[in-house]
DNA sequence: CAATAAAACGAACGGTCGTGCTATAAATTG
DNA sequence: CAATTTATAGCACGACCGTTCGTTTTATTG
């Protein structure tokens, strides 16, 4: 028993590869057992035994494209030491991420919680509570910066997180609609005036 | 011969109604001819008659939410004086159309163009067109706000109109997953920060 | 009102969807 | 190697997809 693989669980992985690719495509919602099973090389029916549900095969795959996002962004950054150096860190790595063109469709996560926002069900709520978490660890990068003495003591962690947040939603709208890299360089500035010109707390 | 309105004209209105709302519901890729038949309250070839195909059906929605959104949102800005008045104004409206979730869905364009910006085709192309000329409009918003000595004479105007796109989009994108109304503060924070540490020109 | 044009319908088409079942093939175990 | 569990395939189902076509109803016009 070689521990990590049974044959399942080696084609289940498979198959989720394959599946991020082609929901990225397409779109979640439109990720078809069909279509994927094709593309993997195996049958509809073999394919559909691993989820036993469409919603399944849909949690399935978002689950693994956040894995890779965490193993990608979220652990790479969290090399650099606490400050303004792992915040550019997470913010070059999340850019590139969410919005390099290297490979088609973009950032899943975002695409799913546009297309999944309005329909309630398990996958707007894991979308929702991923989005909480992603957002308060932003805020907390961001406190280890004031901590350090990088930005100002009163600054509003959590607008400067939203607003961080924003910029790569920007940069990721205009990159992917309009296929121009200029871009990454309006993504730069943004940042850079984050820092020099930090939202302060009202009190 | 009442002008306006031949039948035609007038069902085909109607279903476009119908149609912005159902696509805001489920998306524009997932818009179907019978559902929408249905809510319309008419038979699916009837309905398919008016436009021919599927996609001159997703086009022609769009362009129906299109004029809806200039009508409420460009052309009531404008009435607003130039400078830092009508650019409140505008963001206000902006906002208002894009994340009040007082009406399902959100905005269609915004949802749009996140599920085809990987789908070549006029249906992308319409997007990209409007997405070009909305960005030129916004910078010269900011312009006039310039010229009116509101705004720093070096002000980047581009990189202002990038910045504001973020923050209706991060707002968007917080409100309607997380169903927190408490992003508008936010928002609203995010846009005086820009206005009283505007981006400037390198140069 | 009659003639004509426009609009809506109903049925059918070939496809694909998600999902069951049953049988077979392959991997794992003793 | 034999026994048994696990993985995959094949086939069929009802439902719905976009689209076509011929017919019927409804508007418009002279």
């Amino acid at each position: 028993m070689s521990r990590t693989a049974n044959k399942g669980h080696t084609t289940r992985e498979a198959i989720l590869d394959t599946g991020i690719a082609l929901a990225r495509e397409v779109g979640l919602g439109a990720l078809t057992i069909g279509e994927l099973a094709e593309r993997v090389g195996m049958s509809k029916s073999g394919l559909f035994a691993h989820f036993g549900a469409k919603e399944e095969l849909q949690l399935a795959v978002l689950r693994a494209a956040q894995a890779r996002f965490d193993e990608n962004v979220s652990r790479q950054a969290f090399l650099a030491p606490r400050g303004l150096a792992r915040l550019r860190e997470l913010y070059k790595r999340w850019l590139g991420w969410a919005a390099s063109n290297r490979q088609p469709g973009g950032c899943l996560m975002l695409a799913a919680a546009s297309e999944f926002d309005d329909r309630p069900g398990p996958v707007r709520d894991y979308l929702a509570r991923q989005q909480e978490v992603w957002l308060a660890g932003l805020s907390r990068t961001v406190g280890f910066a004031v901590e350090a003495g990088e930005l100002p003591e009163n600054t509003d962690t959590e607008q400067f997180a939203f607003e961080l947040f924003g910029l790569i939603l920007s940069t990721h709208h205009h990159v992917r609609l309009l296929q121009d890299e200029r871009y990454f360089a309006l993504a730069q500035a943004g940042l850079e005036r984050l820092i020099n010109a930090a939202p302060l707390r009202k009190d």
